[in-house]
RNA sequence: GCGGGCUUAGCUCAGUUGGGUAGAGCGCCAGAUUGUGGCUUUGGAGGUCGGGGGUUCGAGACCCCUAGCUCGCCCCA
């Protein structure tokens, strides 16, 4: 039997899983500058959260979610995104039942599921890292999610990423633009891609950012919700550019950047990156303000984004090379008889005293040891021979100059090498 | 879900119009070095040629089916 792992999906191995761990404590100290608490939400959820929060029609929960059914009947679904399961968990446990309460979430690794064509940076099962700040109506809000995500992309020293800007307007301005929109494009039907013609019909929005140059001239030319804002929603967009530039953040304005989530509302952005494929989205979010209603909770407003950790790893691949293993402070090499009892005190007393410690587990050659101790750069190496344990002590060689000295046992566990 | 390309050792790949026990580099293991790594050198292990079926005296190569990866579309992180 030829057992491997299903389509779309990924093991995660060494060196590349010390890069997701560097990726990992990025985020989670980001977070801590930030001040954002770590939510966990279950891998599974009522398929009926996904359907009422995403939106049905929108392709993620209609064609693309891993829906089962459990033994008692239920129909769950593995979670395509976290934003509806924040929303469903803050309101179970009351977190936002109160006026101006507010809470600023993120999660870190976490996995999703959707049922796509699998392709370079796209899987079955892939990993986000993202925020949710729920109370909030402020513009300061959503810069303070996109500083969050540009600080983790900084610290990982990103270079080539472009922060595209846009507005969906709330819900009244986007009605109305939107159908103007379909009026326009109902005109121009004929000059528009298949695939548009159908999107006219799903997610007209959709429309606007094709990929095709014949339904790219349309979009052009096409009404923009930036002159369909009303009052509020253009001093949010205009706020929240102000406070972009004050923080010294560059982006785009992209008016034909929409999103394929229903529940998003005035503010929508997108982090890209020129190293990855046709799927270059690095992360993306925006503004949900109707979603807790919605989802059953009270009228809040809240923002956040969600970002794919596989994509981040191939732009880091690009642009440092493979990952390494780190290098450790001592690797135990052994030649004498009998020193197992030396061996395993000197490895707890040195770990102790806080630095990495490794040795032989198959009972190789002198040789052999060294070698190992090379290639895993191990700064020093301890040598138990048996000339000198018969006097009580060990030989201490420094692998970069080559230096060694002999030591008493008892000192030589407690050494600090790192 | 649609279209194109690819799949030979752990990795990167070669393999001529079908012809003999399938190759290289790197990596891995061991010896040269009788208690000491990197460099050098010698040797060794490791392959159901993605899987199944077919054509043929003969298939890694040709045909069909299938799986996976990949590029684009779709979708999106």
């Amino acid at each position: 039997m030829n057992l491997k792992a299903p389509r779309g999906t990924k093991d995660i191995l060494p060196p590349e899983s010390y890069l997701w761990l560097e990726i990992e404590q990025v985020v989670d100290d980001v977070a801590r500058l930030f001040g954002f608490d770590e939510i966990r939400t279950p891998i599974f959820e009522s398929s009926a959260l996904f359907k009422r929060g995403v939106g049905e029609t929108s392709d993620i929960v209609s064609k693309e979610m891993y829906l089962f059914s459990d033994k008692g009947g239920e129909e769950m679904a593995l979670r395509p995104e976290l934003t509806a399961s924040v929303v469903r968990s803050a309101i179970e446990h009351n977190l936002i039942s109160q006026q101006g309460a507010l809470q600023r979430f993120y999660y870190n690794s976490a996995p999703m599921f959707r049922y796509e064509r699998p392709q370079m940076g796209r899987q079955r099962q892939f990993h986000q890292f993202g925020v949710e700040v729920l109370g909030a109506a402020s513009p300061l809000a959503d810069l303070q999610t996109i500083a969050f995500g540009i600080a983790v992309y900084n610290r990982l020293g990103f270079k080539n990423f472009l922060l595209k800007l846009n507005t969906l307007g709330s819900e009244g301005s986007r009605t109305k633009w939107r159908s103007e929109l379909v009026a326009y494009l109902r005109d121009n039907l004929d000059a528009l891609s298949d695939d548009s013609k159908r999107r006219l019909e799903d997610n007209p929005l959709r429309v606007l950012d094709s990929k095709n140059p014949a339904d790219q001239v349309i979009a052009a030319k096409a009404p923009s919700i930036l002159d369909h804002l009303d009052t509020g929603d253009s001093d949010h967009f205009e706020e929240l550019k102000v406070l972009l530039d004050a923080a010294g953040i560059k982006y785009e304005v992209t008016p034909t950047l929409v999103r394929g989530l229903d529940y998003y509302s005035r503010t929508v952005y997108e982090l890209t990156s020129s190293d990855l494929g046709s799927q270059d989205a690095l992360c993306g979010g925006g503004r949900y303000d109707g979603l807790i209603k919605q989802l059953g909770g009270p009228e809040t407003p809240a923002v956040g984004f969600a970002a794919g950790v596989e994509r981040l790893v191939i732009v880091l691949q690009k642009m440092r090379g493979a990952a390494e293993r780190p290098a450790i402070d001592c690797y135990i090499a052994v030649q004498a008889e009998n020193a197992r009892k030396t061996l395993i005190d000197l490895a707890s007393g040195i770990r102790n005293a806080g630095s990495s410690v490794m040795y032989d587990l198959q009972g190789r050659s002198m040789k052999a040891q060294m070698r190992d101790a090379d290639r895993l750069k191990s700064r020093f190496v301890l040598i138990i021979g048996s000339d000198e344990l018969a006097r009580g002590e060990v030989t201490l060689k420094n692998m970069q100059t080559g230096e060694q000295r002999v030591l008493p046992v008892a000192e030589a566990s407690n050494l600090k090498l790192s």
